[in-house]
DNA sequence: GTATAAGATGGAACCGGTTCCATCTTCGTC
DNA sequence: GACGAAGATGGAACCGGTTCCATCTTATAC
């Protein structure tokens, strides 16, 4: 049988108070009176039982993060920022993995029933206005990762700054002297207002824009994520009067599927086609392919501070937090064939 | 404030016992007093306190899982296999990260203290004598998922044949009439007694000893279990004079080291050379690599199935739970060259 | 109608912490 | 040395469930 804080009590000769303070660190207790109930606590190998402080405190210490954990590697390394960032506090981490939508609203229905939680994290996972308001009402903070909604206000979240990154990416292959720049992404307006691609592509457009390049409706395809899809896209893009001498694709995993198609046609890469990816995943650095990197773990570890505080201070902002993306060079991209 | 189990039973002018009766579905409560209690239950919105229940029941309710989350992509399969598995079980699941050494020695330390967890799964980590008797004088139940060493007795285990895995792949490259196969690995003797790759070599032997075949102490090399290492080392099997016609990599991530020497050899595959992985990790699938396929969500599974059985059925036997294998074919393997 | 067993119910005690308040010490001041 | 304030301490009450036992009801048998 573990000892309890009334067993270290008797065994020191104080009152149970007393332990507690020990425990807490409370400045209230006498130097003289804190080594002896230390001592008790040693001999005893007496640890609090963290189900009973929290029963007392009316606190979980507990937070939840829920996401498409193993759908895609970006979503690992996110949580392995989460999970970093919470060791070394108080709270409990608990994760789940949302694969399916009815698998989404029976997490987010149980977990926005009081007393489960202290918290929670969304990772690349858009809740809807129902859902949201449950946790207000609930008074369970929230904290959005990778979700970009402008219709959802009042949210602390923690966003890339996706305008930027295809900025970057289209500057980038401005510089290496391309003028006839592919883009090929999921579709720009799907049912789901959460539309990463959409900034992706204004920051396209911008770039080229600032170049003083003229835009060209024909080297702008959207169809769905795969790779195959991008495969059969980015043929209809090489096979173009004009083709592009580079093709911007709107995520790696597209990526690869332009490079599946240019070595079809076989190209060489990059001397007769550039190849820009985005989201960095682990393959890409196999393949050497040139892509925008967004900081994944960092986007955890934001998350976690900004539920912390909003954990911890009842009348904290509402943030949202926007990091920078980098653009890696590898060897994909290269000068445009003159 | 959230209603409690008392205010429940004077709405529903009962006693709190029934009321907890209701709740945890007692056929010791008439039908008619159920459906009182039942109305009040909805009428408040009441929802029990999970930390009340444990604190009541001295359990924690709460598994906890510790792996080197983000190392191997193989790992996040299996803790796709152990979430699925613990949702819909009363159980909650914290996660815990561990890359390092020392981290693991912090999480297990914490865990093996009492009260914290009422199990835990260790998957792909090697814990000390030590750490193994912490948690069986704590009380605790464990489950070893992916950890082979012989050494580790009287632990429940999901373990992989790994001897029949290296046996089919070999039977696999048999069967296309290879006679001369490499085979590629960590060293076999190393200061960790977790070995999967001995085992591995074993049924390699076996199958070659089975078909025949002599064995050529030249063609098995072994060292670190990087991509670069591998290439080294398929480079100087590639140079040997009776060179090997396939090679078998105990690995995907070192068969992909193979891949790259054979490129730069200019070999064709597998019209010149042959190339076994193991693993099918998810860059398998798309180099079109041959490979080994572990029950890897399936492991994860029977390590919850395994670790609620322990839990809750005190004298339940020690299980080593062994999953088979099975050879993917994909395009890196063919005849043999005549 | 009564004796008795079986079934249903109420609630005190408990799980192991925290906190607040009353009480007891200690210390500085004049 | 007396007095008041600040500091230290003890412990009852509480957090919200579960469980056991005593009590009350109902069903069954004769």
């Amino acid at each position: 049988m573990p000892a309890t804080i009334r067993d270290v009590a008797k065994k020191a000769g104080v009152g149970l108070g007393t332990v507690s303070r020990v425990i807490n660190q409370s400045s209230q207790v006498r130097e003289e009176t804190r080594l002896r109930v230390q001592k008790a606590i040693e001999e005893l190998d007496f640890h609090p039982s963290p189900i009973a402080r929290r029963l007392s405190l009316k606190k979980t210490l507990t937070i939840a993060a829920v996401a498409p954990f193993f759908t895609r590697p970006s979503v690992v390394e996110r949580l392995r920022g989460v999970e970093l960032t919470i060791t070394g506090t108080k709270y409990d981490l608990i994760i789940f993995n949302v694969e399916r939508q009815e698998r989404q609203e029976a997490v987010i229905d149980s977990l926005s029933r009081r007393k489960r939680i202290d918290g929670a994290l969304l990772i690349s996972l858009v809740p809807s206005q129902e859902q949201l308001e449950n946790f207000r009402s609930a008074g369970i903070p929230l904290v959005l990762i990778d979700v970009n909604d402008p219709q959802i206000d009042s949210v602390n979240r923690v966003t890339v700054d996706d305008e930027c990154g295809g900025w970057q990416a289209t500057t980038h292959l401005l510089e290496l002297g391309h003028k006839r720049i592919g883009y090929i992404s999921d579709p720009l307006k799907g049912t789901s207002a959460f539309n990463p691609n959409r900034m992706r592509f204004e920051g396209y457009m911008r770039a080229l824009r600032e170049a003083g390049v003229e835009l060209d409706e024909r080297y702008h395809l959207h169809g769905e994520t795969s790779r195959y899809s991008a495969h059969e896209l980015a043929k209809t893009l090489l096979d173009l009067s004009n083709a592009p001498t580079a093709i911007f694709a709107a995520s790696d995993t597209q990526a690869i599927g332009v490079l599946e198609a240019a070595r079809e046609r076989g190209l060489r890469i990059p001397a007769d086609l550039s190849i820009m990816g985005y989201d960095d995943i682990e393959i890409a650095e196999y393949l050497g392919l040139t892509t925008v990197r967004q900081q994944l773990f960092e986007s955890g570890e934001h998350g976690v501070w900004l539920l912390l505080k909003a954990i911890e201070e009842s009348g904290a902002p509402i943030i949202n937090d926007v990091l920078s993306t980098e653009v890696i060079i590898r060897r994909t991209t290269g000068k445009a064939p003159s």
